[in-house]
DNA sequence: AGTAATTTAC
């Protein structure tokens, strides 16, 4: 017998105490359903439910507990008078909240045919509230168009800005301005909610200079605007500008908790500024602000991207002592930031640790597997996620296929890319090609693999024709590689590394007249190359390494030990390879040290800055190329170090002079 | 009567 009904039967026979109170009292502090549903039971034996206190207070205890059933049998066992306008209210709130706009509605027609109670003005806030709430923002929308076309009841501010939050969420910025003009005419504009609802409603519209305009047009400023307003300004990648407003804040003194400093932290890390976002999350707990549940998904993530396991494992052990790990985005971004810093069995710790799990965190884990080319784990966990009934998305087939593509699973992934739309009615899409193009590029079926370009619903990106013309380098296919080329002239004129590919499969082809008119094409557009970056953790600090930079303070030592490796490596017979000296337009002189790779300056600093057998972690904002990947391999292997480089494609584990990739990526 | 605005992971 379950614990439930023995209490149920036990508060059958057991008399209630005489204090009228108790119950009423029970009832706002009862904390589980079975509980509440025993209580019930004393108060019906007794004939106390009879009393509008205890039949009421056990109404909100059913509907706080999310039982619409229970409340509704209660309410309608009430005397007709005793059903007034705020019983009615939370139930029909109630189902608003619960995303049932249906019952909602017809609750509100029932009580005022049935129970004749017209709503008020929090019966209809009740209503549009829970509906925002449940995520239902067009429902909410016409919740507050019929409150207000129906002339009765003037909407108020708190309507407002319920319906404004829901208009944001739909990006229906139209209403949201008549929304904007109805506040300024009930002359609730000036309230604080709806000057945070209105910033709010224009962030998520993509109207940045509106943004700015409700903020300096209010007189009073809050805290939730300002951060309505940092939050806003990082929607519409205004960081620069969020940051200055952030530290005028700080300079103005005024009290910023910790949403505030969150959403500077979530702001700096949505926009690329990791190592901003790592020194913020410092400062904040600098300030006295402790980090509470959402700060931590926000923040990890920067850690992950530049490989501070250190930061990330201490994030990871106050969220243990918080008890946040029951969140599944403190959980799920965990078991990313593991992943991404070489963790894979951390990662997976986590992820079995979960007490509950959703698309998220399966996709982080299968990804995690994919990115260190562990495609049968991933695999493996995909059929899992199934038996677990939990619906893949688009991202699950996105890492499904990436980690198929990585350890050339040819069959599985067209088996995949099939049946992810007749099976589960995900449609692919640009990025699910772009993995089917290369895994079919990588099995040297360039024929298949232009058959699928041309066959796709929507135009490629320069992504799909990169990746065909990346493997037409590899097979020496020229007339494909010709088609690739023209279409990427096109896509993405001013990408060097396009150019040096084609020439370089004219070079392998002797088609020197090829390589030439490439040269010439190069020298009439303006060619833009990302500067090749990498990060690396040291004793708990991350070094940041960029390619043809001196400015790090150990750079006499790195370049010195950098000769050293040179020397070693040549006498074990490493010859630079010259195909890659050609991809890099950039590295025209080959003897400048300078020229050399981010992630090989990154390795030499940690050469020198650990103790020998030290695991060294880098990570790299490019891809690595080939050049570095065997220098990568004599280096692991003459210096008996264990070397990882994430880079933007997946892990590469060097051990032994060898690489997990298999020296295909 | 007790309804409202700001921050979150792949």
């Amino acid at each position: 017998m379950s614990h439930s009904s023995s209490l149920h039967h036990f508060l059958r026979h057991v008399s209630i105490p005489p204090d009228p109170h108790f119950l009423p009292t029970a009832f706002k502090s009862c904390p589980t359903l079975p509980l509440a549903r025993a209580l019930h039971a004393a108060a019906e034996v007794t004939g106390l439910v009879r009393d509008p206190f205890v039949a009421s207070s056990l109404l909100h205890a059913y509907l706080r507990l999310g039982t619409t059933v229970d409340a509704r049998a209660v309410f309608d066992g009430m005397p007709r008078p005793q059903r007034t306008v705020v019983g009615w209210s939370a139930l029909v709130a109630a189902h608003a909240a619960r995303g049932d706009a249906g019952g909602a509605w017809r609750l509100l027609e029932e009580m005022r045919r049935d129970g004749g109670v017209e709503p008020n003005v929090i019966t209809w806030n009740g209503l549009v509230s829970g509906l925002n709430r449940s995520g239902r923002a067009r429902d909410a929308v016409v919740a507050l168009a019929r409150m207000h076309g129906e002339g009765l009841l003037r909407p108020d501010a708190t309507s407002v800005s319920c319906a404004l939050s829901a208009v944001g969420d739909v990006g229906l910025v139209s209403v949201g301005e008549q929304l904007h003009g109805y506040a300024v005419k009930a002359g609730c504009r000036v309230d604080a909610c709806v000057v945070t609802a209105l910033i709010g409603m224009y962030g998520k519209c993509g109207r940045a200079a509106e943004i700015v305009q409700v903020f300096d047009e209010s007189s009073h400023v809050d805290v939730a605007s300002c951060n309505a307003l940092i939050a806003g300004l990082s929607r519409n990648t205004q960081v620069s500008e969020a940051l200055r407003l952030f530290r005028e804040f700080v300079g103005r003194g005024l009290e910023l908790n910790v949403v505030s400093w969150t959403s500077i932290v979530a702001c700096c890390v949505q926009n690329g500024k990791d190592l901003e976002a790592v020194e913020l999350f410092r400062e904040m707990q600098a300030q006295g602000i402790e980090p509470n549940s959402v700060t931590i998904p926000c923040v990890l993530p920067a850690f992950a991207n530049v490989s501070a396991l250190t930061h990330g494992r201490s994030a990871h052990s106050f969220a243990l002592r918080k008890g946040f790990l029951h969140d599944v985005y403190v959980s799920s971004a965990l078991v990313d930031m593991y992943a991404k810093c070489g963790r894979v069995k951390d990662a997976r710790t986590i992820f079995d640790a979960m007490p509950s799990r959703n698309v998220v965190s399966w996709n982080a884990m299968i990804g995690g597997y994919a990115m260190h080319g562990e495609a049968v784990n991933a695999v493996r966990l995909f059929h899992s996620m199934l038996v677990c009934k939990q619906k893949p998305d688009m991202v699950t087939f996105t890492c499904v296929l990436a980690a198929c593509t990585q350890a050339g699973l040819t069959e599985e992934g067209h088996h995949y890319f099939k049946e992810m739309h007749n099976e589960y009615g995900v449609s692919p899409r640009m990025e699910h090609y772009a993995c089917m193009v290369t895994l079919l590029g990588r099995a040297g079926k360039l024929d298949e693999a232009y058959d699928l370009i041309s066959d796709m619903p929507f135009e490629p990106d320069g992504c799909i024709w990169g990746s065909l013309l990346g493997s037409c380098r590899v097979y020496g296919n020229v007339d494909l590689a010709e088609v690739a080329a023209e279409k990427l002239f096109r896509l993405e004129p001013e990408n060097a590394g396009n150019y040096v590919l084609l020439s370089n499969i004219y070079a392998s082809k002797k088609m020197w007249d090829g390589v030439n008119r490439v040269r010439e094409m190069m020298k009439d557009v303006g060619l833009k190359k990302e500067k090749g970056c990498s990060w690396i953790d040291i004793k708990n600090k991350v070094h940041m390494l960029l390619a043809g930079d001196d400015s790090h303070p150990m750079m006499t030592a790195i370049i010195e030990k950098l000769k050293q490796l040179n020397i070693q490596m040549r006498k074990l017979g490493f010859v630079p390879s010259t195909d890659f000296v050609l991809h890099d337009v950039e590295e025209q002189e080959k003897d400048d040290i300078l020229a050399v790779h981010s992630e090989k300056l990154a390795v030499a600093l940690g050469l020198i800055s650990t103790s020998p057998g030290t695991t060294l972690r880098v990570i790299k904002n490019l891809r690595i190329c080939g050049d570095c990947h065997e220098a990568m391999k004599f280096i692991s292997s003459f210096e008996g170090r264990e070397i990882s480089v994430r880079d933007t494609n997946r892990f590469h584990h060097f051990r032994d002079g060898k690489c997990s990739c298999g020296d295909y990526w």
